[in-house]
RNA sequence: CGGGGCGUAGCUUAGCCUGGUAGAGCGCUACGUUCGGGACGUAGAGGUCGUCAGUUCGAAUCUGACCGCCCCGACCA
């Protein structure tokens, strides 16, 4: 591709409105342009990078077995009032009307199509397995867009659906998945993990997350280095490292003005593992006192799946449910309903007195007061893996991909049914995968940058080669560009040619922002000497060669990264 | 949806507090010089200062409403 006659919109200075690294760099490189919050055009070299991406999803999902269709993205509300979904999903859902008033939505996932197309066309338990996959636009009317690419609106996604007999098969499948995304994602030089995950709104029987480590990213993942152990933080389990308790009797102690556990550690010198901290919660059943150690944090959704549905209690329900002010909470004496973490089995605490300005020192759980206890702590790094015991790690990470065991949660409402070999009816046993590309370009980017712009793998750059001519007004040299131009082409490399008339520092400093993986000058030594060099982005190794050496040590090079 | 910030030329922005007819750098056009790490000169084009209403003799500037975008949180594939 010539640059010259080619749209790629480089900019001098970072995009205002960036911050994330990858967002800052497609925007510059001019990847991609943004037309409204979480809604992006995708330019020229942004849309070959997808391309690349998707034909590797595509060669591996057809390696297992999947066969690509496309489904509407306009879809009617009955199928999703059948399932369910349609009153269970919230504003995500982006809702309209036909002429006739007749209710409609924008495809956020297909289940439900799936599970519509099997209740039509599956009949018999000969007609299984099968894995159907799409690759196409998902209309999400996302509560907060962010991060350039990496939460957008509307994406394109990678989501396949497997039709199995019985759970057995289901399994099949999904190891098949399992195997063929870790062959994707490794194709595409990404690095990520493989994470237990909570199945959420797709409900289900079990799911894993494929992530890639990144500070951009929106979630984080518990690891054991030792055993292997991985999984979101939303489920992760640990064991808590236990302080060595103090033989502490129960008194009350003035802690004026204490009310954080910061402030309450450190107005009595103690750890902050040896308080309790307690925290009202409205459930729909009323006030909940929810438990957590001191030093930790309390996981929102571990709790809803102990409690169901809750939100934070105002002041005024603080006081009713405990008769003090947020500060000197504490489950002593109180009559609501306590929820506790399980690290709080044993121990001997510092505690909200449920009086003013004071706490309540050598609480003893179970014996003090009464819990039911639940996992209700984020796991945090250094927790014992509670697999192997060795300490967690926590990182940062993108969700680049995730798989989820459905069963029959959609197959039994759409009656998604089969007649088996003894000629029982039975409901198909679903699983559905999703990949989203746009989200493996950005964690591409985000891992591998440097200063001066993008380093690609060389599997979805979007040219595996910048041809650079230092100056196009030389006939010599446009002479030899242009030779080289072809030869590389015919060879089957991709070429960006930089022909533009532009002076030397304006095209290397763009050169190292768009970040094809090789670079190839042709300049005052291929003038003088009949030399071209050739540089590695991500190295900055440079080899000199002559012209005719070029193609093969191209291809070298490439072989090699 | 709650909190914070920001909307001035294609991009990055100054001016706003203290009202008096809009400025810079980059980019763009033309010509000349220059040509291996974001050159220089000369001459140009380009702005309903997000929108609407109000205050005022006069509003980019003050007030209100609305719209849009970014960040934190909530929510969530």
């Amino acid at each position: 591709m010539r640059w010259s006659q080619s749209l790629v919109p480089t900019l001098k200075e970072d995009p205002a409105d960036a911050e994330a690294v990858s967002h800052r760099l497609t925007v510059r490189a001019g990847y991609v342009r943004q037309l409204a919050a979480g809604i992006y055009v995708y330019l020229p070299l942004g849309q070959r990078v997808m391309h690349k991406v998707i034909a590797i999803i595509r060669e591996e999902m057809d390696g297992i077995g999947g066969q690509e269709i496309t489904m509407p993205v306009i879809l009617p509300a009955e199928l999703w009032q059948q399932s369910g979904r349609w009153d269970t999903i919230g504003g995500e859902m982006f809702r309209l009307k036909d002429r006739n008033q007749r209710d409609l939505c924008l495809g956020m996932t297909h289940e439900e199509v799936i599970a519509w197309l099997a209740a039509h066309e599956i009949r018999s338990y000969r007609d299984l397995p099968q894995i159907w996959y799409q690759i196409q636009t998902k209309e999400r009317d996302e509560a907060r867009p962010k991060s350039g690419v990496l939460r957008t609106r509307e994406f394109i996604m990678k989501d396949s659906y497997s039709l199995d007999r019985d759970p057995a098969g289901l399994e099949e499948r999904y190891i098949l998945h399992r195997d063929a995304y870790c062959r994707i994602f490794e194709r595409c030089g990404v690095r990520y993990h493989v994470v237990e995950s909570d199945p959420g709104m797709m409900g289900g029987a079990g799911s894993h997350e494929f992530m890639a480590p990144s500070d951009a990213g929106e979630d984080q993942v518990a690891l054991c280095e030792k055993c292997g152990y991985a999984a979101n933080i939303e489920l992760a389990r640990s064991r808590a490292v236990q302080p060595d308790f103090p033989a502490w009797s129960l008194e009350d102690v003035p802690t004026p003005g204490a009310r954080t556990i910061a402030e309450v550690s450190a107005f009595l010198t103690i750890s902050p593992a040896l308080t309790i901290k307690s925290l009202v919660v409205m459930a729909d059943a009323g006030p909940v006192l929810a438990l957590v150690r001191g030093d930790y944090q309390l996981h929102e959704k571990k709790l809803q799946r102990a409690i169901g549905p809750f939100r934070p209690a105002h002041v005024e329900e603080v006081l009713a449910a405990t008769g003090v002010e947020p500060g000197f909470v504490g489950p002593v004496g109180v009559s609501v309903r306590i929820v506790a973490d399980e690290t709080l089995r044993t121990g001997c605490y510092v505690v909200g007195a449920n009086k003013p300005d004071t706490h309540l020192r050598g609480v003893v759980p179970g014996q003090h007061f009464q819990a039911e206890f639940a996992d209700l702590r984020e796991a945090a790094a250094g927790d014992a893996c509670s697999t192997c015991g060795a300490p967690l790690r926590v990182e940062r990470v993108i969700e680049i991909g995730n798989i989820f065991k459905l069963g029959t949660k959609y197959s039994l409402p759409l009656r998604a049914v089969y007649l088996a070999e003894n000629g029982e009816e039975r409901p198909v046993v679903m699983g559905s995968y999703g990949i989203g590309p746009a989200r493996i370009l950005a964690a591409a980017i985000e891992q591998g940058h440097d200063a001066d712009g993008i380093v690609w793998p060389k599997t979805i750059a979007p040219f595996q080669v910048h041809l650079l001519i230092v100056n196009v007004r030389e006939e010599a040299l446009a002479a030899i560009a242009d030779q080289l131009y072809r030869e590389l082409t015919a060879a089957g490399v991709e070429v960006l040619y930089d022909d533009r008339d532009e002076r030397p520092g304006v095209k290397f400093k763009d050169a190292d922002l768009l970040g094809m993986p090789l670079r190839l000058t042709v300049g005052a030594r291929a003038r003088k000497e009949g030399l071209v060099e050739i540089r590695t982005r991500k190295t900055g190794a440079v080899v000199t060669v002559t012209p005719v050496e070029v193609v093969g040590r191209i291809q070298e090079l490439l072989a090699g990264l």
